[in-house]
DNA sequence: AAAAAAAATGAAAGCACTTTCATTATAATT
DNA sequence: AATTATAATGAAAGTGCTTTCATTTTTTTT
């Protein structure tokens, strides 16, 4: 027997020299096992460390609850906050943390209809990607307590902000800061269906603008893949147009270093022939003195945690939605 | 089929009009199974009411399919973008990523202690922290494969890079470029017992000095908790010297920030008046176009993972102790 | 258009047991 | 002592799935 397999019924029959039939009786009917045959057989069992693999399996799983995370990959550092929000809400409590990485809708589709089958979950949590109406009835047909951050349905609890409060809320500080010629910039990695958070920031963002009647043109509105060097490129663009914003508004913090990048290299000055404001508030986002929307992304994890451990241990009560307030941080970049 | 009796996987292949084989890989790996296919296996397990069971899936399965990874909480951004290796090299394979977070000596016990015990995984990585005699030989006598990432023990496989050499290449180059007024900054928290990677960059950052007879005096080896308002703090107080450093080998990129934050705010010129090097090359180095001895943080997670896949499928193997190779990436900083 | 490679799917074996039917051993009855 | 009944045990079939190896289909390359 290899050393890392556990014995099976084969051994302990073989071990006290009885057949596997007469080993379940053992287990199930011991009544019908001879009583010198069942103390040789409960030795073997014994001195084997045998246990049934259902029931060892089933023990295993009973020890800890387990909360999978399907997360969109790592590539970007707000769902690496959100995710240290939820490790840490979990650390304390007697949970496994499984995470599910994404990188194509493909892939989501594949988990979404997975996980709720494997019966391997107490709990889930879906991190900024999106669920269908199919998907939901699923998660619910199964019993699978799930909780939605920033992508909702009305079906499951949620973590949300209000992202166009947010788009107008970095539009009205613009104006207050005097600037007149604003730009937008955003992430072209939108998912095919359900509207982006990215994309509700930019509808907030020219309501901000039109209430004080000021137009976003088409020209300042430019779209970049998230990297911070396709980000780079596409700002470099913007800034060198013949009237260039003197201020521009990118959807995450993430891409506004690359903005930063690119006025850098420029050498335009931040903020004074440039003002940058940015979105989430990303650890990094204090080392670039980056002025910026503040979500609360850890505190969305941790929130999230509560949310589905109070749906596990009743999962009767009704959906929550539950948005997080938003807050504009002023550092130097604005 | 009779009415009270629940369906079966033979139910929903003939419902699906599949073998049971697609159904089950529609189960468990369904990126391995034609869009239209799933669609149509989905449509029948909904209608069927169809879930697995369990004693059954236990009885067939040949492994948990489960990989545990012990991480340091994601507080440093080199854990995260080792797990991001890690998540990668797992996303095509049909393990679930289950992560254990360690905020204290304590809980990594306790963790490894318990983890070996529980038989619910087919392999373990350890990242980042130190594992003893005890911990290695329990591990090893329950059979449960296990590579650990930067910290090594003699008993397990590992993935490593040579911390002396990295603090010998920050050395020379610093030397190289002129300069002789050199310091070093490095953070306080280390563990209590094992060497660790940044004490030994230091090492090997004091000899490449040394081998150009250049000293490193004590008060040019300043120590900060691992958090850059922190280390912008010791750093400032670094530069306020009457003879300051002119340029400073930084253990983590991490703290190399708040080296450059210090700088920035004291009115240093970068690299002219002050050299930085940092390690990792983390995401934000370039960002920060910073200077920096380069390990290859996520193909560490990547190795890992091969090395353990190969260890479950051939538990004889021998160990494997593999040190990856370390390159200065010079930016802008020094 | 043909050949090669990759993806999708299926047949059959296997898992770790339980259960049914058969065989053997022992005890009770005549 | 022989026969019958009961108890104990085993062989083989069955469970509801997973997985391996093979085949077919589709896609890509030449």
């Amino acid at each position: 027997m290899p050393p890392n397999k556990p014995p099976t019924i084969y051994d302990v029959a073989r071990h006290a020299g009885v057949s596997i039939t007469t080993v379940s009786r053992m287990i199930n009917t011991p009544d019908k096992v001879n009583g010198d045959t069942r103390v040789r057989i409960l030795a073997a069992i014994d001195a084997l460390g045998f246990v049934p693999k259902a029931e060892a399996r089933a023990r295993a799983m009973r020890g800890t609850g387990r909360i999978g995370v399907i997360s969109p990959f790592f590539t970007a550092p707000s769902f690496v906050q959100r995710l240290r929000g939820i490790a840490e809400a979990l650390s304390a409590k007697k949970f496994e943390l499984v995470i599910y990485t994404v990188d194509s809708a493909e892939r989501l589709k594949s988990l979404l209809s997975s996980v709720p089958l494997t019966g391997n979950l107490d709990g889930l949590i879906i991190l900024s990607l999106p669920v269908d109406d199919a998907d939901a009835r699923r998660l619910v047909d199964h019993g699978l307590p799930t909780v939605l951050v920033e992508f909702p349905h009305p079906n499951l609890s949620s973590v949300e902000i209000d992202d166009v409060m947010g788009g107008r809320m970095a539009a009205q500080y613009l104006l207050k800061k005097g600037h007149r010629r604003i730009a937008f910039l955003g992430d072209t990695d939108l998912p095919e269906y359900s509207l982006h958070p990215v994309s509700q920031r930019l509808v907030g963002f020219r309501q901000g603008l039109q209430e004080a009647g000021i137009e976003l043109p088409d020209a300042f509105v430019r779209l970049a893949p998230y990297s911070q060097e396709q980000t780079r490129k596409v700002a470099a663009e913007l800034l060198s147009m013949p009237q260039p914003p003197t201020a521009i508004f990118v959807a995450t913090d993430f891409q506004a270093l690359g903005v930063l990048k690119a006025a850098r290299q420029l050498k335009i000055q931040v903020p004074e022939q440039l003002a940058v404001v940015g979105f989430d508030d990303l650890d990094l986002a204090e080392y670039a003195d980056l002025t910026t929307i503040h979500q609360h992304l850890d505190e969305s994890g941790r929130l999230a945690v509560e949310i589905l451990l109070s749906q596990i241990e009743s999962p009767s009560r009704p959906t929550r939605h539950v948005k997080l307030p938003l807050t504009l941080i002023e550092r130097q970049t604005a």
